[in-house]
Formats: structure tokens, sequence, C-alpha cells
RNA sequence: GGUCGGUUGGCCGAGUGGCUAGGCACCGGUCUGCAAAACCGGGUACAGCGGUUCGACUCCGCUACCGACCUCCA
């Protein structure tokens, strides 16, 4: 009864069946960031939705290699005119730092970062200076082909040339002729035969630190040479599924189609799936905007934009409430109503152990679990999974008021499902017992309901009502139920 | 200017040619000593104008507005 996994294809522009080229085997390539500053809300997506993506296939049975790329060279400010600097090179001046300092630095803030998100380290993280040996085979490669040219010491790929046998503009829907008449005009590109062709190798200008031999000069590889070069090596040629940011369909993604197909002279990707942006006042978040809100920033409060702080779990539960091809829309009041939806959810899933079973149920949790797959097999569609899940709170919580009935066998399905769906595929998890961090915390709190259960017992409200007032204003909430008086901070 | 996409109720955000999205907020009720939580019930929606259709928020056309890409960007 499983329905089909379809995902949305940005090259056929539609829905397809996913089927693996070598079943039962998947191969998964997201590009990574360029690790040149702090991870924000925008790296958050990606790395969550392409987390969600790897965990479902993972979970339909697929043995998934997942390959994320760290761009630590290569990535110039200003690809196509000699001005540009690469971003790398440009923040270690700045920060006087050695530019693999500077790698090192954002590298491993992303990897924190991603650490609280809960995503799930990739199989393979491949660097762009640890390959510089295979960036340099691809192009000659493409040298041999006759579809780059060297000139001047660097090599460039000749667009117009690869467009005679094949579509340069498949994927991002352009032609050609359009982008002759479009592109910019810059300085210094006297070296290309063409506006629009790029750069696969670049010799070093004088000064230039991140820099390596080549046959056609001490130099470095172009931006979308790397991703090329490894993801084929490690998922082979052609592999299944290239992810990334919307933004990188053109040029970085028709590109990388380009280079590697003139290698192979095939298509090198079966899939090619990428997320929406995340805008802020409606306007996409961007670094290179200034409208960027950093991980760090969201889990302390400090940015001018926010109320207060958030927890990571809140953030991954706020992009999840959005189908990833739709843009979002950042505000403190969605964020706040993501964080009490989830904390409703997780309250839910915390009675499921103490639900009374009995003979027969009263709800259907066949039909719920046959909703909540066929919504991640419809293109991954989270926020309508979600939304059965939450039809699931409601029936949790008419059971535990015994309103509703539920057979031990249908528990323990729906044990199940909220199992596999919130935290193995949503990669959700139960926020930490932040404060309780030792049992002296709990135990007083423990002794001070005890003492507002007494005083309740005696009709002494003034006392009880004193401390459950005080309590609150140290941060636990309490809740008073049938069994006693439950407490959270 | 070119290409593509969007416009859903107070906010976020799904979806469908006729049948409840969901979350948050709000209102009423049940429960509770009171409150919180939970449960039950409630209301407001599909940018505008035409067209196709028995019937459109959903298809087509036009208009308005917004955005993305065409430089780097997740």
């Amino acid at each position: 009864m499983k329905s089909q996994f379809r995902i949305y294809n940005t090259l056929s522009r539609q829905k397809e069946d996913f089927e693996p080229l070598n079943p039962p085997f998947a191969g998964l390539y997201v590009c990574g960031p360029t690790v040149y500053s702090s991870p924000h809300l925008g790296h958050a997506r990606v790395n969550i939705v392409f987390d969600v993506l790897y965990r479902y296939l993972k979970q339909l049975g697929f043995r998934v290699r997942y390959v994320r790329n760290i761009t630590d060279v290569g990535h110039l400010e200003n690809e196509e005119a000699d001005t540009g600097e690469d971003k790398i090179s440009k923040k270690a001046r700045q920060e006087h730092l050695e530019p693999m300092e500077i790698v090192q630095k954002y590298m491993n803030s992303f990897h924190r970062n991603m650490k609280e998100l809960n995503t799930l380290e990739p199989d393979i993280e491949p660097r762009a200076t640890g390959h510089i040996i295979e960036q340099q085979q691809l192009i000659s490669r493409l040298l041999e082909a006759g579809i780059a040219y060297e000139s001047n010491s660097s090599v460039y790929f000749d667009v117009n040339k690869y467009n005679e046998e094949h579509d340069y503009g498949a994927l991002s829907g352009r032609v050609l002729e359009d982008l002759m008449s479009n592109t910019r005009e810059l300085e210094g590109q006297d070296e290309k035969r063409n506006v629009y062709d790029f750069a696969l190798w670049k010799k070093a200008s004088p000064g230039h630190i991140m820099k390596w031999p080549s046959p056609w000069s001490v130099g470095f590889p172009g931006w979308h040479l790397e991703c090329s070069a490894m993801s084929m090596k490690y998922l082979g040629e052609p592999f299944d599924i290239h992810g990334g940011g919307m933004d990188l369909i053109f040029p970085h993604h028709e590109c990388e189609i380009a280079q590697s197909t003139a290698a192979l002279h095939r298509q090198p990707v079966k899939y090619w799936v990428h997320n929406n942006m995340i805008t802020i006042n409606g306007q996409k978040m961007a670094r290179s905007l200034g409208n960027f809100i950093t991980l760090d920033e969201l889990w302390s409060g400090d940015h001018e934009m926010l109320e207060r702080a958030y927890e990571p779990m809140t953030i991954r539960f706020f992009i999840l409430q959005a189908h990833y091809r739709s843009t979002l829309d950042f505000s403190n009041e969605a964020l706040q109503a993501a964080e009490k939806g989830f904390k409703r959810m997780m309250e839910a899933i915390d009675k499921l152990d103490a639900l009374k079973t009995g003979d027969k149920s009263t709800i259907d949790v066949d039909d719920l679990s046959g909703k909540a797959y066929a919504a991640m097999n419809d293109d991954l569609n989270t926020p309508v999974m979600i939304s059965h899940l939450f039809d699931g709170v409601r029936m949790i919580n008419s059971v535990f008021d015994g309103n509703e009935k539920i057979s031990a066998e249908d528990l323990g399905k729906l044990k199940d499902l909220y199992g596999t769906m919130v935290f193995d595929i949503l990669g959700l998890k139960k926020p930490g017992k932040a404060g309780a961090d030792t049992g002296l915390t709990a135990g007083l709190i423990e002794t001070l309901l005890e003492l507002r259960r007494q005083a309740r017992d005696n009709k002494d409200f003034a006392t009880s009502d004193r401390i459950r007032d005080r309590l609150t204003e140290l941060g636990v909430t309490i809740k008073d139920t049938k069994e006693g008086t439950d407490w959270t901070l």
C-alpha cells in the first residue's frame, strides 16, 4: 500500500518517481558552504531540507551516500572580472589570519551549528583544496575534448561550442542568445572568447596566496569545477541526486552540467533538487544583501530583528512547516507560533507512554499513518505531514482525557509512527532539560510542589498560589492534572 | 529589459475543479478552588476584472502588486 516516492526535478520541471540508477544504492550530493563567514538561517534551510531527504531515503530502505562539500578555495567575489577576489583570501586579509585559519574557523562553526540543528553528518565531506588534482584532471579531459581553451595561462570553458551539441540553459531555462545580450560587459574579460565563458583554471595574480602548480600556470580552480570533480569522484558518472539552493541554479549548476556533460558525453545527474529561499520582509535573506541573521544570533537573541532567543529545534520545526520549494518568510511572530506548535506536539508525544489502552480503538491510526507517508512521498511535503501529525496530537490528547479509546495494538502503531516521523525523518528532538542540570533542581521543585499540594488540600489557596506564582517567575511551568502536578522548565 | 515564480483568513503556511488543511492568535463552552494545560464549539480566505464550466480559490486570458535569477549568494 506504500505509494511511490516522488520528487520534483528542476531539470524536467515536474515531479518524477524516484528510481535510483543502481538500487538499492542512492547517491546524494549537496553544495555545501563557502567557509568565509558564520552560517545563517539560509544555510539552516538547505541543510535541514536535504537532511530530511537523506533521512527519508534511508527510511525507504535505500543505501544512501550523502556527499556535501566544503568550498575552501576558488569562490570569487566577482567571478568574471579581474578585480574578483577570493572570498576566503579577502576575509583572511581583513581578519589578519591565514586563509586556512579562516577556513578552519568557519568550518568549525558550520559543523557546530549543523549539529545543534540535529542534522546528520554527510558520509563524505570533501574539500576543494583536497581535490586540486581531480579538478586538474577534469580540465585536461575538457581540453582534450576540445571544449575548453587556454588563454593567457588560464583555462576557460567554451560555452558556444558546447551549445552546438548540447543545450546550455537546460536547467535554468535560459537561452544562450538572451544571455549574450544580457550578460554584463566587465573589465578584464579580454582573455575570454565570450562573456559567458567561465573559468576552469585561473592564473594567480601577484600576491595571490592560495595557488597551486598546474600545466597551465600557478593558479587556482574555478568555483564551478570543484562540485563536478568531487561529485563524480565519490558518487559516480552519472549519479542520482544533486541538491542546493535555488540561487545556485544559474550559473553554478548550469555550469556544472555543462562541464560534466562535456566530459562524460551524457547527463551527469538524474535528479536536480532545489530548495527555495528564506525571506525577510519579503526579500531574500543573504550575506551579500546584509539582511541575514546568523544561527548563533538566533540562539542568543542578539540581533536587532530578534525579539528574543530561539532554540535550534524551533528553527528546524519552523523550516519544516513550509514546503521546501516555497519561500519562507521570517518573523518573530512566525517563529513563536512554530515554537508553541512544536511544544504542543512534544507534550503529546510525552503522553503516549501514559495512555490507557482498551479493547477497541475509536480512532483510526492506520489512516493517519497512511496519510503521513503519502505526504512525504509527494515531493517531501513536510507541512502536510505535520498537519496530519497534529490531527494525531488531538487524538492522543482525547484518549488521554478519556474522550476516545485506543487498543494496545494501535497504541504500538501510534508510538511507532511518531518515533519514525518526528524523530527519525523530521530529525526533531526533545528539548534538553535545560536548567535541570542536576537532580537538585528537580528535587527542590518536587518538594515545593508537595508543600503546595498540602496547602491545596487544606484549602489554603493563598499559600498554594504563592508557590505557583514564585515558581512561574523562576521559569517553572506548573500543570495540574488528575494524576497530580506536572512541571516543566 | 529578458526569463521564471508568487499574490490564500489577524500572522505563518498547505491544498484541491464541487467535499475540514494544519499551527499560532482570537471568541464561547467543559474541566479546575482559581489559573495553566487539555477537550468541545465558533468566525473571518483564496489580489482585481473577464472567460471556459452545471459548478473555479483551483483551468485560460488580461491588469495590478511582490519576489527570484540574469554579478557573489543556501
